[in-house]
Parts: structure tokens; sequence; C-alpha cells
DNA sequence: AATTTCATGAAGTAAATTTACGTAAATTGT
DNA sequence: ACAATTTACGTAAATTTACTTCATGAAATT
């Protein structure tokens, strides 16, 4: 289990000095790493000899081991998007775009809406059908949720042609959900889809790449991604990721509410078996 | 910048003893934070100082401070995947998922090898024609990247379709390259293809989920990517995710080697404008 | 009220890291 | 080719840092 969940759960039973230290820890754990013993006990306002007890006492060796620990598990501070440009080595390139992703992975975790969240999960579990748009990249994020909600046993269905969409939309009613995905929000065309789809009634939810946009109005709940990309849109690849990282969440918790659900969801696993080589 | 990968850009420059420095920590990489500087000279035939000369080198203050990055860079074995239930709450569920992903980044940076990268982007760049295949969520991840390569000039296809496949790898020759995208490398249908495809004289590149598969021997290349996922293909969310941020890291090397792809994606660029309603 | 227990810090110890310095090897210039 | 200079690296000393021991005083218990 991570140390700062320990020192939580160890709070009550701490001695008043080494209290302190816990709660010196728990207030900014990153600051930790930097300091020696003795400064954060100077911090703390005890005697180095706490700091070691208090590390033994949540079961590590000494206060090295806490410095490490914490270096470890502590979310790395979130990296903006790091330019590239072609004088870099492919390893480094490699890193920036792997950062990149991390850090909206980052970004996504602290930004996302809870209650909004738990309201979409409400309207999925209930939906009669669900619905997936999105053009371009935001097509085939809209396939692979597809791909992946049709499995609930729930009719899914990720149109990415106009017309396709156009007629699918105003055939929809309240029972069903829309996910409107797109990076900025303002292509015409999932616009024009998601207004049709509002208009017969069913639920709009947008994944979007951006804080404000004309899509924004137009749906009945927003999921505004974190879009540190300054980068031309076929350079924006985290918002791709950070969609279908959401939609996994959405997923996932959607899947656990309902167990009916995870029935069909052994069924669908073992029609699968036959196309492998092994397993 | 991550410490393993300046070690990694720094080596071709470091003297004799430093080096040996830098390729057991490289070997290595969590074994360094158990060890006192002593213990690392010794494995590495040199002396302390030699020790901390590398770590000033690499632009840290000592070797204390290359255990802490070091434990806060590498992937945490603990957090990689974190298993969910349905008591779990919806935001905690969120956080497991976004962490999995997190990690299996983290964990891709580490492991790639980045010779390997480089001669495939050596092999996208001289390309005349990429075929990216895949079932199920891989195909996702096919047209995903096909959407994104066939922006570089190049002729890129992404099948999803078995007979679509056939043919178009047996048409491939010399010039091609193949992208053969598979989560566990033992599906069928996905190893005759590679298998037409490298009859042909294409050129195919694997990016599986695995280390080993029965798919790894048919490539001419092949990335493993990390694999801490023990869940049933369905839950399987992060290798879609580390698929593409690899994809991702080849399509914007390529394109940044080659400076006439660059215009050619300018002039895309143009072409998409008036869908938007803004900018 | 006396005794015990326990929490805590002062001082000291051990260990690990870093600096200073010297030597040998490599590089450069003449 | 040989001397001069630079560089590479290890020995040993110094310093920093972490940890231990033990004494003290407070709280709890008898």
């Amino acid at each position: 289990m991570s140390i700062l969940l320990r020192i939580k759960e160890q709070l009550p039973q701490l001695k008043t000095a080494e209290r302190k230290v816990a709660e010196q820890i728990l207030k900014d754990p990153a600051a930790i790493i930097d300091y020696v013993i003795t400064e954060l006990a100077e911090k703390c306002g005890v005697s180095d000899p706490t700091i070691v007890r208090f590390c033994q006492k949540i079961g590590l060796k000494g206060f090295m081991e806490l410095k490490l620990n914490l270096a470890g598990e502590l979310p790395k501070p979130v990296q903006v998007h790091r330019s590239v440009n072609e004088d870099d080595s492919p390893a480094r390139i490699m890193d920036a775009i792997f950062d990149g992703h991390q850090g909206a992975l980052q970004s996504l975790k602290n930004q996302v809406d809870t209650e909004m969240f738990e309201k979409a999960v409400d309207w999925l579990c209930n939906a009669k059908r669900i619905e997936f748009y999105g053009f371009g990249a935001c097509g085939c994020v809209a396939t692979d949720a597809q791909y992946r909600f049709c499995r609930l046993g729930v009719a899914c269905n990720a149109f990415l042609d106009v017309h396709q969409q156009f007629w699918s939309a105003s055939l929809l009613d309240s029972n069903s959900v829309v996910i409107a995905l797109s990076t900025n929000g303002a292509t015409k065309n999932i616009i024009e889809t998601s207004r049709l789809a509002s208009k017969a009634g069913a639920r709009v939810i947008g994944i979007i790449g951006r804080n404000k946009s004309p899509l924004h109005p137009l749906c009945d709940m927003a999921f505004s991604l974190p879009c540190q990309e300054p980068a031309p849109a076929i350079m924006r690849f985290s918002t791709r990721i950070v969609q279908l990282a959401l939609l996994d969440a959405l997923f996932v918790t959607t899947l656990l509410r309902n167990s009916q659900i995870k029935e069909n969801l052994e069924r669908v696993r073992e029609s699968l078996s036959d196309i492998f080589f092994e397993n």
C-alpha cells in the first residue's frame, strides 16, 4: 500500500511528536524529498530520532527509505507539453511524446468532475441505445468506444459517415445517449448531429478537447479535456489518449454497476476463444 | 528530461570508467535504488568518486539525487495496475484506470529499444507504402495510425477486413512496411496476414502486447509492449494506449526526419480549415 | 505519594557521500 | 620523439547525513 495512505491510517495512533511529523509530511509530501532529516525535524519542531522512529512505525527502515518511497509514489509534476524539433534525437522525441500523454492523463485526473462523471454513468446504465459520433481522429475514438460499449449488451453505434449520423440521430429518443467526440468542438458536422440528437430527445454527452466551444451549449453534459497542446491539429495526440481514458473509465464503471452486463461480457469472452492459436 | 534518457544520450561522450557506471545503471536501474555508493562502485569496478563525478556530469548534485530521481521515474511495481471491483467508488475506478495508463506509458518509456525504434523510423521514411493491420481493438488503433500516417503523403492503408488484408498483403513489395498490431500476438488472421506480407517482401513491424508470441518470429522487427494487465481481453485498455503512443512517436519522428513530408502536412492543414466554424 | 512506563531529545556514533589531492595515463605541442 | 600540459581516476581525508544510545522528565498506575 502507498506510504501516504499508510501514514493517514496510522495518524490517530501516533504520539504527539510523531503526529507532527505525519502532518508535516501529508501537508507537502513532495518537499520531504529535498529535506535532510534535521531540516524536517526542525520544520516539525521535533528531534531527529523522532523522525526515525516515525519511519519505523510506518514500516520503513529509516528516513532514507521514506524519501525514496515518496519519490517513487508522488505524481511527477505535470509535464507541460514539450516541443520537439528536427534536431532532436529519436529517443528524445519519443520521451517528449510519452511525457505529453502522461501529463495529459495527470491533468485529466485532476480536472474531471466526479459528480458529472457519476451522472454520466447513470445515463449510460439506463440507456437503451448509445451512439458515438466523431470525425477524423475522433472517429477512431468513437469506433473504439463503440467496440467496448457494445459488449455491454446495449445497442451501440459509431457512425462516421455524416449521412448515417444524421438519420440515426434523428431517430433517437429519450432512452438514448449520444457521446459526441470533438477535439475542438467546432466541427460543423458534429455540431449539426448533436443538435439533431438533442432535438430527438437523446441525452448528449460531449467529450471535447477545449473549455469553451460552439458544441458545449448543445450538450446536456460536457467534459472539457485538458488541452495543453498548442500544436496543429494533426499533432494533437494527447487529446485522443485522454478521450480514450475517460471512455475507459466510463465503460468500466458502467460495467461494474450492472451485474447483468457482466454476464453478457462473460458470454462474449467465451465466443472469442477460438480465434486465437493459444489459450 | 528523464534521467535514464539523459544517461543514454551522454553515453558516447563518457570516459571508460564513467561509461561502466552508465551501463550498469541502464542494465538495471531499479537495483540502484537499493545500493549505497560503494556497492555500485564495486559492481562497476570503479571508485566511489567516479560515481559522484558521473552523477554530476549528467546534471545531478550527487549520488543521492540519482537515487531519488530514479525512484521517481521508474514504474512502480505496485501501482501499475490496480484492480477494481464493484464496491469501488466511481472516482476510485477512474483513478485506477488513469493510473494504469500512466504506468503503462512509464514502462514503455523505459522498455522501448531505442535502436530498434530508429531502425523502424528509417524503414518508414523510405517506405513507398505503409499498411496497418489489426483486428478488434487493434483495428481501431490501425485505423487511427493510418489516419495519421497517410498525411505524410505516403500511401497508407488500414484494412480491417480479412479478405482485403489478404489480397493487399500479397501485393506488397520490398518498398512496403507493414505494421502488425496485436494485443497477444496469437490471433490467427493477423498471423496469416503477416506471413503473406513477409513472403511478398514487405518489412513487417510487429507492435505486440506480449514478450513472446506466435507472431514474433514472423516479424522483421517486433516491439513488445509492457503488459502488466492480467485482465480479460476486453479490460486490457492500456495496451491500446501504449500502441497509440508508440505510433505517435514513430509518426512524429518520421515526420521530422523528412522536410518534404512537412510541406505535405502544411498543405493538408490548409485544406481542413473550412470544415470548422472558427479558426 | 511512589513507582513504573513511556515519549522525547541531547549527544554521540556509524555510515555514507563528497571533496581534495596526487599519480598515472593520454594528449598536445615543439 | 620527448617534454609539457591536460585529463582520468583512485586514495584518503573531510564532511554531511542518518541512526543509536541513553538520560530526562512527564504521564499513568499502583
